[in-house]
DNA sequence: ATATTATTACGATTAAATTCGTATGTAATT
DNA sequence: AATTACATACGAATTTAATCGTAATAATAT
């Protein structure tokens, strides 16, 4: 299994941030937190630099500018939190989520009919 | 829209222990956590007692024991952290969240032919 | 009645996360 | 060359969350 890691809220939304731009300054990062949140350029600096010693992102200082890039997969997160949430709000029911997600956020044909393929796959392997 | 809530992660917790018991008291609610961490009870309790002053919880005091009933729907919380992940974590896109899960957390046939019925109804609807 | 046990109340401490100011340096502009 | 703008570093303060010890009180057992 792939080392866990447990960003605070604050790190997962600049994580989620540079997995959208795949890597970005401070600067980039800090225009979008502040659509969101009312805080100054340092904090978010400082949270990047605190990420940067934890090991959550690698940065480039060839430039005066660092560059900073997220060293895990969003898919790791995604995994993590998925089955986090089927335990503790799903009481391990995993069906319960899919159905409520499906039910209140919104899908277009194509994507429903990509889960019904996958789901078919599913029950012919069984 | 209903009030928002944003339980800590140990509030989480304890918010999961009651919605399976309905009601409980520290003691009851002790005794789960323990099996997962290693705190003293009245860790516990203090917890319980902000839980209880913001509203979180109800408690019943006409016996020494305090009886404690969660104030929130588990049905609110399981909608608000699913939206979040949506946002954070999928890029507004909920049918990955839904393949994900499908993909990597297993379900019964009965579940998965529900979740198929539940997607041909939202088509029908188009 | 006394001792034991269980419970709440609550202050205090510790730990973790967040925020920001200031210093310093570098690049760009005038 | 001087000024302005922009970047990092870093310490420190603040805020929030979690933990626990101790005292007080009530119930139960001896």
């Amino acid at each position: 299994m792939s080392k866990q890691f447990k960003p605070t809220e604050s790190e997962l939304e600049i994580l989620s941030i540079l997995w959208e731009k795949e890597h970005a300054s401070v600067r980039e990062v800090h225009e979008v937190v502040q659509l969101t949140k009312d805080v100054g350029y340092t904090t978010t600096l400082k949270l990047m630099q605190i990420m940067h010693e934890k090991g959550l992102v690698s940065r480039n200082e060839s430039s005066k500018t660092h560059i900073y890039t997220p060293l895990f997969e969003k898919e790791q997160a995604q995994e993590q939190y998925i089955t986090k949430m089927i335990k503790t709000l799903f009481s391990g029911n995993s069906s319960q989520l899919v159905l409520q997600a499906l039910g209140n956020h919104q899908s277009s044909q194509e994507e429903l009919a990509e889960i019904k393929s996958l789901i078919e796959q599913i029950e012919k392997r069984k």
